[in-house]
DNA sequence: CGACCCCTTGAGGCTTCTCAAAATCCGTGG
DNA sequence: CCACGGATTTTGAGAAGCCTCAAGGGGTCG
C-alpha cells in the first residue's frame, strides 16, 4: 500500500491540480500562492471538488443577489465587482485578479455582481463543499481569514478615497495604487496597464467617464504622465503624482 | 482529581469571565454573542489573556499607524473607525458597537484610528498570543471569517454609497441602516438614536455637517422625520424614507 | 472603407462646499 | 431658578467642482 499508493496520487494530484489551479501558463505562479500553504493531500481534495470555468471580456459570473450557491478561485484574468442602484447607477467596488476568492460571503445571495474585465478562468466549488473542507482545513481558514482582512483594509482605503479625495486626487491614487499592485504581482510597475475601460474605472472612483477623461489629459498636459495607449500609463513624475494623490 | 477541578474551574472562569467579558449590565447579552460559540474551557483561556479598558467619549484607542500590538473587542459602548489625510480630511469608515472585534489585520500597524463615541469598555488581548489562540481555535477563527466577511458586505455598500449616492439618499440611507441596526440588537428601531454628532455623520456619509444639518431640516419640513432631540430621529414616513434612499 | 465603440473636448447647469452668522442646547455657577 | 459661556446645530449667500448634454476624434474589426 505504501508503494502503491504515492505514485497514483501524485499523477492524480498533477493531473486534476493542473487542470483546475494551473490552466493557463502565464499565471501559474500567482494561482499557486492560495494553495501554496496546503499539503499535498489538501491540494488534491479541493481540486477535486472544483471545475474549471472559463470567461469571456465582460461576461457575468453571478449578479447581486443571486442564490450564493458557489465560491470562486480567480486562476487568471481579472474580475469587476459592482453594485447597482435601481435606476442603473454602478459602482464597482473593487478589482480582483488571480489567487482572489469570491462568495466567500456568509448569506445566502451574492452581494455583488461579477463580471469578467478580460478572459478570464475561474474555479468553481459548490458551496457547502467547500464550507465543510473549510471546517476541515484550518490552514485554508486561516489563510482566508488573512486574505479578507487585507480586502477590508482595501475597502476602507476605497471610503477614504470616495468620500474625501476630489476627482483629480482619486485619479492620482488609482494610478499609484495600480502601479503598486503590478508590482506586487511581479509586473512592470510603469507604464501602469489598466485592464479596464474609462466607463469601469469612472464607476470604481464614484466619476464619470468625462472627468477621468479630463484628469488624465491635464496630467499629460503638465507631463505628469503619458498616454502611449488608452489603457497603458506612463508615469513620468511619480512624485508629483503621488503629492497630487492626496492635495486638496 | 475529576472532583477537584470542576469547581475552582467554574468559579475561576465566573470571576475571570465576568470581569473580563461582562463588565457592565446593560450589554452582557450582546459581548456573550462572541463567546456563545465556544467552550468554556476556550472562554476561560480568552479570558485569562484579556486586559479590560475602559474609555472616555472621544478618547482615542489607537491610531492609524501606530504599531498594532494589540487586538479589541468591544464589550459596551460605540467606537468609530477612521483614517485621514494630511490636511486633516477625516473619513471615518465605520462604527462598532459590542461584540465587534478591532485590530484584526494581518498587517504590523493598524490601518484605522479607533475613537470611543460614548462610555466603552474593550477587552485587549496581546496580539501574538491571540493569533496563537486562533490558530488552536477553528470554531473562533471561523467564527471571525464570518464576522469579517460581514464587515466587508458592509464596506462595500458604503462604498456604493460614497461614490453613486446624493447627499439626500446618503442621509436616508444612514437613518434607515441606524434604525435596522438597532432593531437588530434588540433596541427600539424608531425613534433612532444617533449616537454620534453631525460631524461625525457627515465625515461616515462624505458630507459637511451643513449638508447633513441641511437634509435632516429638509426631511424635516416635508413630515418625513421629526427631530426630538438633536441626537434622536422619528422616523415618521418609513415608505418615503425608504423611497428617498435610492431615488435620483 | 465604413460602422461602431470608446475616448476626448466643450459649454452650461446643478449639487455640494465654503465662509459667515444666527440660533439652540447644555452644563456651570451665581 | 436663571444667567452665562462654550459648543453644537441651523440657516444663508456665494463659489467651485463635478455632472449633464452634446459633438467631435481615433482606433478596430468586419
Amino acid at each position: 500500500m505504501g508503494e502503491i499508493h504515492p505514485l497514483p496520487q501524485r499523477r492524480a494530484f498533477r493531473d486534476i491540480v493542473s487542470k483546475a489551479i494551473d490552466p493557463c501558463e502565464t499565471c501559474t505562479a500567482r494561482s499557486l500562492t492560495i494553495c501554496a500553504p496546503l499539503s499535498a493531500e489538501e491540494q488534491l481534495r479541493m481540486a477535486s471538488l472544483t471545475t474549471v470555468i472559463p470567461l469571456k471580456p465582460r461576461q457575468v459570473l453571478f449578479r447581486e443577489g443571486d442564490e450564493a450557491e458557489f465560491v470562486y478561485n480567480i486562476t487568471c484574468g481579472s474580475v469587476s465587482l459592482s453594485k447597482s442602484l435601481a435606476d442603473g447607477r454602478r459602482q464597482i467596488t473593487g478589482f480582483l485578479g488571480a489567487g482572489d476568492f469570491m462568495g466567500l460571503n456568509t448569506r445566502t445571495a451574492y452581494t455583488v455582481t461579477a463580471e469578467a474585465l478580460n478572459d478570464v478562468r475561474v474555479c468553481r466549488f459548490p458551496r457547502a463543499e467547500f464550507r465543510k473542507l473549510l471546517s476541515e482545513m484550518p490552514s485554508l481558514e486561516q489563510r482566508l481569514l488573512a486574505v479578507t482582512e487585507t480586502e477590508l483594509a482595501t475597502a476602507h482605503e476605497q471610503i477614504l478615497l470616495l468620500g474625501r479625495k476630489t476627482a483629480m486626487e482619486r485619479i492620482a491614487s488609482f494610478l499609484l495604487r495600480q502601479s503598486e499592485r503590478a508590482r506586487a504581482r511581479g509586473l512592470a510597475p510603469n507604464p501602469v496597464s489598466l485592464p479596464m475601460t474609462r466607463a469601469e474605472a469612472a464607476d470604481y472612483l464614484g466619476l464619470t467617464i468625462e472627468t477621468v477623461s479630463r484628469c488624465f489629459t491635464k496630467l499629460r498636459k503638465q507631463d505628469v504622465i503619458s498616454l502611449p495607449s488608452a489603457d497603458r500609463v506612463m508615469i513620468r513624475q511619480p512624485d508629483r503624482l503621488r503629492a497630487l494623490a492626496e492635495a486638496a
